[in-house]
DNA sequence: ATGAAAGCGCTAACAT
DNA sequence: ATGTTAGCGCTTTCAT
């Protein structure tokens, strides 16, 4: 009397028990048993989304035979799984991560923290996770501190409360207290620090090579035949004005002559700043004949400051910046830059955090720093 | 001869009872219960993290009396909450979120889809949704199409496994069918679509001003007295190219002049469609004494190619742009441009969805228009 | 005020 | 090859 679900036909159809106070069938012909749904067949139950359980009862079957058929396990009947799949369709099912996540213990989500999605530089740097992210099962959930202490640690929290299996963060300018991290370490949840890093933790770091790329600017200056090279640094408690400071005095000592304090200023990266910074240099008895800005908008400014006092670029004054920007390559003259590679820092950080969360050990270095490449355009003279 | 666990006291500690197994005892100073733990006290013993189950092991109470305490429910001694509070802290215990999330059936995860993280465009989208994000109890997942349709296919999917709360999404260039969007909306998941839109489903869409804009730009152009105002478009097909060029009509009609077909092109947003686009405006018998490049690159490389040719700029040639950059402001002359608001459009977005999250209905409006602004600088004459 | 137990969706060990 | 059941961590209903 009962038409089998899976083959249609109705003779080879028999009673095989009560599964759940319902009726079970079996069909000879087709090698399938079943129960027959009697209330509400193909409607989800709870807010819509399809489950396993769902499927089960569309088909008369039990939850695990679905999920070994979804999971592609091989104590299950081919045709079973067929059938599961068709219905995975057509009830448009979608494993629901949560629960399987709860159950695994893992979550298949990376945290990042970023103290300024709105930054080309780490936009770049995002860009270069998902890249790699992309090809994976993982999902990022990104966070953004705003350059806000109290925003990072709170993230770290969420991101902890989510279950990340890890984390790769940069930190914020206003952080200085490092407890939270301390945290996640204990708690054995794999974390890489990028870019804006902190040396107290044992834990891997990918870094710009501020120190090489700003000797490479310099002895580009140098190469181009520029005298008295001056520098135009930040803050000196940052990290990124001492490093890119030591790469400026290193190249001066392989060339064996000797840095001039006075051609070394301070600024704080605003325009204020670096106007300043600029009369300062410019007013000097012997002024510099070259100026290295280790950030480029200060670069850009010194190019314009130069041009209102009818300074000729490159011939009476070479400019060159660490850090690129599409602006650079549109003003005139073109800037000389060190293009880092913030894409290629975020392929890398998040493929050394990828094989952490997989090989449960740090990589070989735990240090690791990207090359970026010397743009060489029309603010510096090219006497090569 | 027990001393209680709260108040360290041992007389007033009495037997009461036996729990799983355990001797039970109960503190009459200071009204406290809790049973004694024999093995591995404190550790936690899944995989690190604490759970609330080691939270109630560690005080000799039960899970539910921890839950309520932890969830500041009013059915429970301030004392008890206060030991819970002080145990939550001593064993850093994080709410697991992806079990809260499988019980309440709500993630408080948003996803967000967007083609291109590395355009300062959409960057500053996601600044602004992250602006409103990180004062909820909401967290995002970004994911990177990459202009990609398969990469966006295989995102929304990821998306509805996660059981995302709502979705914002922003189309890739290459996305033609719009299936995967009918599925988010059978399975009532709110959506919304900002900046790429498409018109053939009934959910809320925020955009850029697109037609005002552009015809304020050319209105400054008219009011700036130039007479032969040219437009450079895009590909013809695309809803911007129609949308900015729609205003450059307006602003025309509005002006009660007849615009000129022959001053109007169309590229393809790269240099060297725009070279070309350029070259024949100006081989024109009479040509245009006014560019507006609905694309700011082209705006840009117009300049340069106008420098070549020797026509100044703006007293031969005004040069205006939809869309702004960092860059308008430092070539030479500054660029005019209709700068819109990306950060706003993301605020605005998620505000609209979070809304819907929570009263599950549409806004008022199904489309939002965001408003930018004029940004006047030197490559239009300025008299006004 | 507190404990026991069910259930969210899924997987896996165990049973048949 | 398939079904039953326990359990992941948490909240909540129902007892007590």
């Amino acid at each position: 009397m009962q038409k089998c679900l899976k083959c249609g036909k109705v003779d080879g159809v028999i009673r095989s028990g009560i599964v759940r106070g319902k009726q079970r069938y079996y069909c000879k012909s087709c090698d399938f048993s079943f129960v027959l749904d009697q209330n509400n067949p193909d409607l989800p139950k709870n807010k819509g989304l399809t489950t396993i359980v769902d499927i089960a009862r569309h088909l008369g079957i039990s939850v695990s035979t679905v999920s070994r058929a979804l999971n592609d396990k091989f104590d299950i009947n081919p045709n079973t799984k067929k059938l599961v799949n068709q219905a995975a369709i057509d009830l448009d099912y979608k494993p629901n991560l949560i629960a399987q996540s709860l159950h695994k213990g893992y979550s298949h989500i990376i945290g990042v923290v970023v103290p300024d999605i709105e930054h080309p530089y780490f936009a770049k740097m995002l860009a270069g996770i998902h890249n790699i992210i992309n090809h994976t099962a993982y999902s990022i959930i990104v966070c953004h501190s705003n350059e806000s202490a109290e925003l990072e640690y709170l993230h770290i929290e969420k991101l902890l409360s989510y279950r990340v299996d890890g984390i790769l963060i940069s930190h914020s300018k206003t952080v200085f207290d490092f407890d939270h991290i301390q945290k996640v370490i204990n708690k054995k949840v794999p974390i890489i620090n990028i870019d804006r890093i902190v040396n107290q933790h044992e834990i891997p770091k990918v870094v710009n090579n501020d120190i090489e790329g700003s000797k490479e600017v310099v002895q580009h200056l140098f190469a181009c035949k520029y005298k008295r090279i001056a520098i135009i640094a930040g803050p000196k408690s940052l990290s990124i004005t001492q490093k890119r400071t030591q790469g400026y005095l290193d190249a001066f000592q392989e060339k064996g002559i000797e840095p001039q304090t006075d051609l070394m200023v301070y600024s704080d990266f605003t325009s204020a700043g670096l106007i300043n910074a600029f009369n300062t240099l410019m007013s000097l008895p012997e002024p510099p004949d070259a100026i290295f800005c280790i950030f480029f908008k200060d670069a850009i400014d010194s190019i314009k400051l130069a041009k209102k006092r009818n300074i000729k670029i490159p011939e009476e004054l070479g400019v060159a910046a660490f850090g690129d920007d599409a602006i650079s390559g549109n003003v005139e003259p073109t800037l000389t830059a060190y293009n880092p590679n913030p894409v290629k820092l975020g392929e890398v950080s998040v493929s050394i955090l990828l094989d952490k969360i997989k090989n449960k050990e740090n990589p070989k270095e735990m240090s690791t720093i990207i090359e970026g490449e010397l743009m060489i355009r029309d603010s510096t003279r090219k006497f090569l």
